[in-house]
DNA sequence: CAATATATTGAACAAGTATTCAATGACGGA
DNA sequence: TCCGTCATTGAATACTTGTTCAATATATTG
């Protein structure tokens, strides 16, 4: 119990430790000196439990995945649940986390990158992205003709990464709550759009 | 004469290897000694042309965001002077550069990530950005309701670089006709759905 | 062709990094 | 209290990378 304890807690604090050294340093900046002292531990800490530098780093990347899994989660239940609502709240799912943190889209887009060429990470990526698309389809069917349904949810992805990538680049003076409601208007834009011509 | 034909070779020779290093091994992986092998040259004439590793990385973005600018150019000049066709050559042009070379979408990527710790590179990146949004601005002023330009633009703007970030991940299966043929759409439906509410 | 200037090389160097592992610390149970 | 197990440390190590610069090659000129 004890030991279990420990691990868990040493394992979230070298992840906490990572995304604040990332944010702060850059992809490129993080080395393990950074994170040890970030994380008040020591370096050779790192390998005794995540077997090295690449293995932190590939659970740090599972920790914010799953962690926009649970922001999406939690907003949906507090929805109305209609087709609309649940789409509304899909958006608003993937921008909390750029609200909170304004320098977590930075550390997205390192991963990102760094994911081109880690067959892991990028089979990580892939599976966020397959979630997202069969997400909005799902709601997007019973408003609009079969055959909009998957080009529609491929511009709701494309217009809420592009967002992210334009908060990433604003250095600070991002506004969410703008890309947020520019992203629902092209939501209720499509909805009538397509319904009107069903 | 001769001097200077020699030094713009060069460098060119090395923006070019350096574009095809990242490409191949990621931004970290470029190294010079990768660098100067896929050019043919030494590793000491890249502190001889760009001072550093950190100029000759400067010199390659300057590059490709100058080759965007010209393609930008080029396609106006063979369409329709008209707003729509302007807009729609815009559209074409932010993909020219994935259709030709699937990979470059990664090179973007990784620009656009260092340049989040780079002033220099963020100035770049601010210019082009700034570049775009206002073309576009230019070419939606006839066609919508002044207040609802620079929302449209900057919608425009993000779908452009979601569907370069999708390209980038999608790992050489790229569609970038889908990704055109639905930013024009989009466009569409911005331009007709304004212009009956003005 | 010699002489001078320019272009290029790549081994040596310095700075930095991830990993390892013997030593130390912490702590529960007998 | 003492022992044995687990947790943690951080100096030593091995490796990688960017930069430098004396030496060499190439071109130009008188």
């Amino acid at each position: 119990m004890a030991r279990l304890g420990v691990e868990s807690i040493r394992r979230q604090q070298l992840i906490d430790a990572t995304l604040k050294v990332i944010e702060e340093h850059g992809f490129q900046g993080a080395t393990i000196g950074k994170i040890a002292g970030a994380s008040e531990l020591s370096v050779g800490i790192v390998s005794h439990y995540f077997g090295g530098k690449q293995g932190l780093l590939e659970a740090t990347m599972r920790y914010l995945l799953s962690s926009l899994q649970q922001d999406v989660s939690t907003l949906m239940a507090g929805r109305p649940n209609t087709p609309r609502e649940r789409l509304m709240a899909i958006v608003d799912a993937n921008f909390s986390g750029v609200q909170t943190h304004a320098q977590s889209a930075k550390t997205w887009l390192a991963f990102w990158t760094q994911a081109m060429h880690s067959p892991d990470l990028m089979r990580l990526q892939r599976v966020n992205e397959r979630r997202l698309l069969s997400n909005l389809m799902f709601y997007l069917r019973p408003l609009m003709p079969a055959d909009q349904v998957r080009t529609t949810a491929q511009t709701i992805a494309a217009l809420i990464d592009g967002f992210w990538l334009r908060a990433a680049m604003s250095e600070g003076r991002i506004e969410p709550d703008q890309a947020i409601a520019l992203c629902k208007t092209y939501v209720d834009q499509a909805i009538h759009a397509n319904n009107g011509a069903s």
